[in-house]
DNA sequence: GGTGGCATCCCCCAAAACGGGGATCCCCGG
DNA sequence: CCGGGGATCCCCGTTTTGGGGGATGCCACC
């Protein structure tokens, strides 16, 4: 799994984000003792980018949640700022909805930070090395949940069910959204369908829960 | 506000509870090279709770959100274990209903992971001199909605809107609970108008967004 | 002993949502 | 070229909600 041809000795470049200084410095003094070269250190999003460009380093390992911009949205822009760089995600919490959209989003590691710092290492390489790591627990995660439902929700379906939960009746989505109430209604039955709840309210309870809307 | 009496140099013991290794790693090493005496780690809040019953500690710095019992449940029963024991909250993420819980809970200290980590020092320091600290942060937010809106819930809003977000009907709810659906109506019309909600689609998101309910 | 909050129950009525249908259009992939 | 999924729109009859109103008992606080 993680070697590809290169030994753990091969020199590697990191930026590390973290809005927290204590695993900001956890992991820098951890990867620096292991070897890696920590080329820029962010504590939010935007900065993590800057430095990113600059560097170009083989890997980035970030947050998913840091002010100014998330994990997820910069590994999409990290991919036309500095093609070469891989994104791993290192984050203190993952569901499935977010796993799919990184891994979408071109990320190629996703560490919980609950795991032994070892893993971190482990993930590094593997990317470094071409490879791609996923947290055993979210590989789990994710396997148990492609057999079971997967409830997806079309774009149209997230964006009624977001102005459900800001109160907004059928006709005033409508308007909101161009169409009628009538197809407003529509979706709100499609995605009560697909999250299988008996009312609009526990849809947009369980899509909240599920994080497939903010 | 750091001295009451006893300087910076005061012998503080402390037990110390993340479920982050990068984050226990890093605490550790900073407060042991402040001169605080780490006498227990813990990765989750069972396994603290018996450290601090066991070594009876000044302070036990704990995240909110361990495996198995959560941070403000510990800070109750150490009360109990553990009565000289003042308990600091260091996690990444505060909102207005858990602080205000936390502090019901007899938590003296409150320190998001993203101020930097001397704040860490300054509330162990605070709270081992029989004070209490709260995250600048956290208390500005405290303080803005202490004059505008309230928005607490009473239980039994809290049971409606819980079941509500369930997918359950009035009546349904009231069999659970053992009132008549009319009853019901009148608990979602109070959430409704205390959460300032047009709907009780939308009492429900707002509840769920802001903690209210689970 | 009053006042207010909480929980409980009841009524009415207009409006909205629910649960079935069915229907058209467009686009993409087999 | 046809199927299927997505998005759009429509109808009908039943049930639920939203927004008013009022009423009772209880308990705590002043």
């Amino acid at each position: 799994m993680t070697g590809v041809g290169s030994a753990g000795k091969t020199h590697v470049t990191c930026v590390i984000a973290d809005d927290h200084p204590a695993v900001l410095e956890a992991v820098a003094e951890y990867l620096g003792q292991a070897g890696v070269e920590i080329v820029g250190r962010a504590r939010d999003g935007e900065e993590a980018l800057e430095q990113i460009e600059q560097w170009q380093p083989q890997v980035a390992l970030v947050d998913v949640r840091m002010p100014k911009l998330g994990g997820i949205e910069l590994a999409r822009r990290a991919a036309r700022l500095a093609p070469d760089t891989s994104v791993v995600l290192y984050t203190g919490y993952g569901d499935r909805a977010q796993l799919t959209e990184a891994l979408d989003a071109g990320v190629r590691g996703f560490v919980l930070k609950e795991a032994p710092m070892d893993d971190l290492l482990r993930a590094l390489h593997a990317v470094a090395g071409g490879g791609t790591y996923v947290d055993p627990v979210l590989a789990g995660t994710l396997a148990a949940s492609m057999g079971s439902k997967d409830a997806q929700l079309t774009q149209r379906e997230r964006d009624v069910l977001r102005l459900l939960a800001d109160g907004l009746a059928n006709d005033e989505i409508g308007k909101q959204l161009f169409i009628s109430a009538e197809t407003v209604r529509t979706h709100v039955r499609k995605a009560m369908d697909k999250l299988d709840a008996d009312t609009r309210t526990q849809a947009v309870a369980r899509a909240l829960r599920d994080h497939l809307i903010s």
